[in-house]
Formats: C-alpha cells, structure tokens, sequence
DNA sequence: GTTCGATTGAAACGAACGTTTGACTCATGT
DNA sequence: ACATGAGTCAAACGTTCGTTTCAATCGAAC
C-alpha cells in the first residue's frame, strides 16, 4: 500500500479537527503537527487555511451529494411521485452512511457536516457548488408534489429541518447522562431513529395559516 | 429613563456578537467597542471572555426554562396526562418567543442558543445549571407517558431533535434564494411551521428494532 | 553530472488576541 | 477637607495565530 502523501495527510488531519474543535477552533499549527507535515505545507498545498477548509468539505460533501442524487434517480425510475418516506430516507440517508462500518470515523463525517453548516465564521460558507444546488431543487420539485397543498416557504423550512435534525449530535446538554435513561445512544440506531422522526414530521398537515 | 449601565452594555453588545459570530469569532475588543466601553471593563465585570459568555447564556436561557417549566406546570394541572402537540407546544413555544415584537432581536435569541450549544469551543459548556436538568427531567417523564412504547435513548434523541429544529436557522444552505422558492421565510412563520414539524416528528411511532 | 521544477524545512513576520497593570475620576461617607 | 472604594481609562504584556520567506532537499530529465 501506498502511504498517503502530504496533502492526503493534512486534509485527513484536518477534517478530524475541524469536525471536533471547529474552523476557528482549530490551528494550522495543530493539523500540520497531527499530519506530521510542516506548517508551511498548508500554504503550498492549498493556499490558505480557508481554502483548506473548502477542500476538506468538498471531500466529504461531494459523496454524499452524489448519493443523494442517485438515491433520488433510483426512485424516480421506480415511480414518478416516491412517497415522503421514501424521499426521505434518499435524502437523509447519506448524510449518515459516510460511515465505512469503522464506528469511529462514523459520527464524525455527519459531525465535520454539521461543525461547517453551523459555523459562523465566515470562511465556513463557500463550499457549496452547482450540484449541491440542483440536487436540492431536484429534492424540493419531489417533495413537493409528494406534499400537495404545502406552501414552498414551509417546505423549504422543513427541508432545513432535516440537516438540522443530522446535527442533534452537537447539542451537548442532551448527552449528559440522565436518571430517566442513563445510557448513551451509539451512532448506527440513530440513523433509524432520525429516518421515522423525519419522515413524520415532512409528512405532517401544512401549518394552517395563523390569524 | 435610566440608560444601562456598562455591565448590561457590555452584555447586549455580547449576546449580540456572539450569536452573529459566535464565541471564537467574537474578540472581546469588538464586545467593548460595541458596548461603548473600555477594554478591561469586561475582565472587570466578568472576569474573563469564557464567564462573559456564561453571563450572556444564563441571562438569555434562565427565562426559556421558566417559561418551560410553567407551561408543563399549567399543562399539568389541567390533565394528568397532556398529549403530545401540547407538550411540544409547552417545550419548544419559549424557544421562539423571546421576540418582543420587534422583529430585529427575535432571531437573534434562537440564533444565540444554537450558536451556543452549537459551539465546538471548550467554554462554551459550562452555563447549564440544576434548573435544565429539572426541566428536561420532567419533560422526558411527561414526553414518556405520552409516548408508551418508546424506549428512552429514542426519546432522548427526539428531545434533542427539538432542539436542533431550533437552530434551523444556521443551516445556511437552505437560505439561498431557490427558483422554486424565491423568497426568504419570516420569523414569526417559524414557530407555526417548528411546531407542526416537531409535533409530527415526536408523535410518530417508535423505530422498530432494525434487523 | 548537471539542471530544473516540485516539495519540504526552519525561522521569522506582523497582526490580533485575552489579560493585566497602574494611574485616574468621582460620588459618597465622615 | 479628606479618605475610600468602585469604576473607568490608556497602555502594555506575553502568547498564539495565519502567512511568508528563503534555503535545503529530492527525483527525474537531459
């Protein structure tokens, strides 16, 4: 086996910090020392930390993206309107699969996804591409004729529910132990768990206007 | 009127910044400018950034929990039992209503408390106190007996899924103006939709145990 | 063997950060 | 009139950061 070369290394390093400590969280210093790279390394390779940070995204999106797309291919070669469950499950699937049965880089590609979204800073905000893009209106045209009678402003809310939904691992103050269940959840249940809450809750009546 | 003093200066111009920057993002110089204040008031009055940060969370989460408190109080005295859109409704309500009307601070809230409990940074985990953990104690018991048959980890999961609704409003992505859906969605539509979205999602029956 | 582009190495740069210091202001109590 | 204490201020401290520089290294082409 070939060992990986220098930009394989930082962007591995990288993707690992940045998932656990954040973009801003997380020095170059502190890649290139767990790459074993030089500091320098950063700056040739990729130009900047920011641009590293948008190689380390596009790395892990790109997959999931195409999954995404060919999920939703699959099922519209099956029948023109798949049900909200099945949408569903196509799109909020790969965003959990990422996991190559290796428990623990498992949660932390879903945690990298989420770490970037909800991100502040502003760097973190300039990896999305056209394909994001159109699999997200091919996502919107499916769901809404599965949800007649929905409004596209609700839609679109709901739509962002779902990524919100894969980010639950960040909030922290539910993972404390507790005395009404001790124990902590593992990562591949929640992927089931996230499919019936969210398939439940697309599937839900339209808000009826208020006032 | 009386205008504030500099410690509340300082802890608007903070919840501020922090909520549109986050922790790391937000020097504490850029607080002190803001607020229209000296450098040290803020080691001063607080001691340092991290308790500056605590201040701010307590100052913006102590009402939410007491508004979740009483509403589950009220809920309760009316049945033993409350269902579950009315146990959503008590739970996740505060967590969009700290808008005065003026509609400039009321995203601001729901976007701090996510930025917060969204926030990789160490210091950023040290606010919560006794009074959460009553309150999520006394929610996941009325969420249970609403929900028979649902193991606690799932539950759990669902309650976190509440909160992740909540900071819906970070995923960015799904804020780009869309060709199928041009405009941008209010505030104050949020709440209706999060809680038809999240009143479906904690209604839907429990995972069956996969394999 | 030499040249050349690509990569790595050690060191330094300037800027920004959180924090600390010590003098100053000023209302209050005596 | 004077002492006191809380609060404010400008200035500096030491550290860490992202980035840059430039020499050293290496393999392949000539």
């Amino acid at each position: 086996m070939a060992l990986p070369d220098t930009r394989t290394k930082i962007l591995d390093a990288a993707e690992h910090l940045f998932a656990e400590h954040g973009y801003r969280g997380t020095s170059v210093r502190a890649v290139t020392d767990l790459a074993g790279a030089n500091l320098a390394a950063v700056g040739y390779h990729f130009g900047s930390k920011a641009e590293l940070l948008a190689a380390v995204a596009r790395r892990v999106i790109e997959p999931i993206t195409a999954a995404q797309s060919a999920g939703l291919d699959e099922l519209l070669a099956r029948t023109p309107d798949p049900p909200v469950a099945e949408l569903v499950e196509a799109f909020a699937g790969p965003l959990f699969d990422e996991m190559p049965a290796g428990s623990e880089s498992g949660a932390r590609t879903s945690q990298l996804i989420v770490t970037i979204l909800s991100d502040p800073a502003e760097e973190a905000r300039s990896w999305t591409g056209p394909d994001e893009d159109t699999v997200r209106e091919r996502y919107l045209a499916a769901f809404a004729r599965a949800l007649p009678g929905l409004a596209p402003q609700e839609l679109l809310f709901r739509m962002r529910g779902i990524f919100a939904v894969t980010a639950v691992d960040r909030v922290e103050v539910y993972h404390r132990p507790s005395p009404a269940c001790p124990t902590v959840t593992a990562g591949e249940e929640a992927r089931h768990w996230a499919i019936t809450f969210l398939t439940a809750a697309m599937s839900a009546p339209p808000t009826r206007a208020p006032r």
